[in-house]
DNA sequence: AAAAAAG
């Protein structure tokens, strides 16, 4: 795509500068305090009052469809529009004259060559996922984007980012949350989560009749927080959330540590409504009086799992609970990742206000686009056989372009000498893990992004989230000891419909592994070698907390689980504590049950085959070989939205 | 036991 096409449009749209001061929102006479503000569903906004109407700064052009200079402003709302106004964001307008188009810089990193086929087969493969929502009144879900009244200039964003159709979550989401509801989602890796709670809070901060915010002396308001277990998961969020934000005058800014603080601060005196922050930075800023959350109507927690197991969540109660955040019911909150274990899914509600649970394919399941394969290696040859692996690979480049490879190590220290160890042997690596410099980082992931080094040695800050296009092949040198850990590590290939390759190292140190990891295989429909089988069959193995929940389908909202089985426990996701009177909502017993005739094994084979997971009798490790990795994507454009 | 996240 012509990378500046876009930009040509928009900038020869612009309204004239001149408009308003740069960072400085208009004074509004008629401040409503969030507390006594309604969460209106989508589809009964009030019209703007008249105090937010003028000079072209607020909204109240709904129904005209018209705003400056033919700008797509003036959202016409929906039929006659006399309640429907779409606020242009007021800072917004000298701030969208010097906005860089997000668009610009990207077109040409994404080899164009493999996008845009099979959209529509791709997508087909995703039609029959299982999706089980629970909760009270729960909004049914939409098959298009245009069916939600998003507002005319995400839309915009939305055909920019060349996505064509929601995908499963955002289908489902994003109804959800447009409503005004809480939620806590499920969905597998790279199926599309960023978007699906991005589009909801920048179409809600655009609806918003605009309230002032307080004019801290040193302290900025954010409407909206979305935090991260990582900061580079953060930095991509940002630059989404960007790009879904770009001239709607609504800002993103992000705030993570191992940066130095001042830049992220000019940032924020500059203007922010959405702030995306790892929680270490986000408390500075909060210790320091520099961000105030007492104006934030939009809670997302990314890997929610994640930020609330016991590395995290004192740090994120302290967030959410202790500062000067709206509770629960007056803030939405939205909690989104691929995996959700029954106990921080309890802790989970502490956060939440009669929430509605939604899954999206099993949850913590993997998806079936990524081939997993278990080899049996001691630690003393693993060295040498993932040179073998990267010597097949090496000679079924792509186009000469080596594919990329992502190698898991359990600790810093492994990572670093790995690499070292492949670098001395001829394959151009990198490492990534927190005992390197934020510069160190970023420098590794984009060297290994742009191809320059195809083979990335991560720890678990690589685990979550992030989206490498074309990574093509993954490699557990060291299984993790959790299997939703091996889950969100897998994840990092077989991105946005695309298939991907999995290799795990097991041996005697992962005796613990052998059950969950067959139990994942099979679900998958993955052929599991025999000896893993015979492994996972100990009992002395692969009891305790990795166990997954019994049924294929079952036990996923843990709240009906505690109400239809009791005090069960032990499954992992399934039976429940029993007991959670608080539980907001109840009624859980109604909700259908049916996922028993889900499906199940319609899964089995991956679009596009090609991978014959022992080799094809060629010879070569890699009988298909990664040149032919079938890219099967929602479209161009999508890769990086997806998580 | 390790990793991540503030400095």
């Amino acid at each position: 795509m012509s990378s500046n096409s876009w930009a040509d449009v928009s900038e020869s749209e612009r309204a004239p500068s001149g408009w308003g001061y740069g960072n400085s929102r208009p004074l509004r006479t008629n401040y409503v305090p969030p507390h006594l503000r309604s969460r209106t569903p989508s589809s009964e906004f009030a019209a703007p009052s008249p105090g937010n109407d003028r000079g072209g700064y607020g909204g109240g052009y709904g129904g005209r469809g018209q705003g400056y200079g033919g700008r797509a402003s003036g959202y016409g709302g929906r039929g006659g529009g006399g309640g429907g106004g779409w606020n242009t964001r007021s800072g917004g307008w000298d701030r969208r004259d010097t906005e860089t188009n997000p668009f610009g810089n990207d077109g040409s990193a994404e080899p164009a060559v493999n996008e845009q086929e099979n959209t529509v087969i791709n997508f087909e493969a995703y039609e029959d996922i299982p999706i089980e929502t629970s909760g009270e009144n729960v909004p049914p879900p939409v098959n298009t984007f245009a069916e939600i009244d998003l507002g005319e200039a995400l839309n915009l964003n939305i055909q920019r980012c060349k996505y064509v159709k929601p995908t499963p979550v955002q289908r489902n989401a994003i109804p959800i949350l447009v409503a005004g509801r809480d939620l806590m989602a499920c969905a597998q890796t790279g199926s599309g989560k960023t978007a699906a709670f991005c589009f909801p809070i920048i179409s809600g901060i655009m609806k918003d009749q605009q309230a002032e915010r307080p004019r801290g002396v040193r302290a900025v308001y954010p409407l909206a927080v979305i935090l991260s277990p990582t900061r580079e998961l953060a930095c991509q969020i940002h630059d989404e959330a960007r790009k879904f934000s770009y001239q709607t005058g609504v800002k993103v800014v992000v705030a993570y540590g191992g940066t130095p603080i001042n830049q992220q601060l000019r940032e924020l005196e500059r203007g922010v409504d959405i702030l995306v922050a790892t929680p270490g930075r986000l408390n500075d800023l909060l210790e320091r009086g520099r961000v105030s959350l007492q104006m934030v109507r939009f809670l997302a927690l990314d890997e929610a799992d994640r930020m609330l197991d016991m590395g995290f969540e004192p740090q994120i109660r302290k967030i959410v609970q202790q500062m000067d955040m709206p509770p629960p019911g007056v803030r939405q909150t939205m909690l989104f990742s691929a995996t959700f274990p029954r106990e921080i899914q309890r802790l989970a509600s502490d956060f939440l206000s009669n929430y509605i649970f939604l899954a999206v394919g099993r949850v913590g399941s993997s998806t079936d686009l990524i081939v997993q394969r278990v080899e049996f290696v001691n630690d003393s040859d693993k060295r040498s056989h993932l040179m073998d692996l990267l010597h097949a690979q090496r000679e079924n480049g792509n186009q000469g372009k080596q594919a990329l490879t992502l190698v898991f190590v359990e600790t810093k220290k492994g990572a670093d000498s790995l690499e070292n160890w492949l670098c001395i042997n001829g394959f151009p690596a990198t490492t990534i893990h927190g005992d390197r410099s934020q510069q160190e980082r970023e420098m590794a992931l984009r060297s290994f992004k742009t191809g320059r080094t195809p083979i990335l040695v991560a720890t678990d800050v690589a685990a979550r989230g992030l989206d490498i296009p074309h990574v093509a092949h993954v490699v557990n040198f060291d299984l993790p000891n959790d299997i939703d850990d091996y889950v969100h590590r897998i994840g990092r290939t077989g991105r946005a419909g695309n298939s991907g390759l999995a290799t795990a190292f097991f041996n005697d140190n992962n005796t613990s592994m052998a059950k969950p990891l067959s139990e994942l295989m099979q679900e998958a429909n993955q052929e599991v070698p025999d000896w893993l089988t015979r492994y996972a069959s100990r009992a002395s193995f692969g009891g305790g907390k990795n166990r997954r929940s019994g049924g294929r389908f079952g036990g996923r909202d843990f709240r009906r689980e505690s109400f239809s089985r009791g005090g069960g426990g032990g499954d992992y996701y399934g039976a429940g504590g029993g007991g959670y009177g608080t539980v907001p909502g109840g009624g859980y017993g109604a909700m259908p049950g049916g996922y028993g005739t889900v499906p199940g094994g319609g899964y089995g084979t991956v679009p596009g085959g090609g991978y014959a997971p022992y080799g094809r009798g060629g010879g070569a490790y890699y009988g298909g070989g990664y040149g032919t990795v079938p890219s099967q994507g929602y479209g161009p454009g999508v890769a990086s939205a997806w998580d």
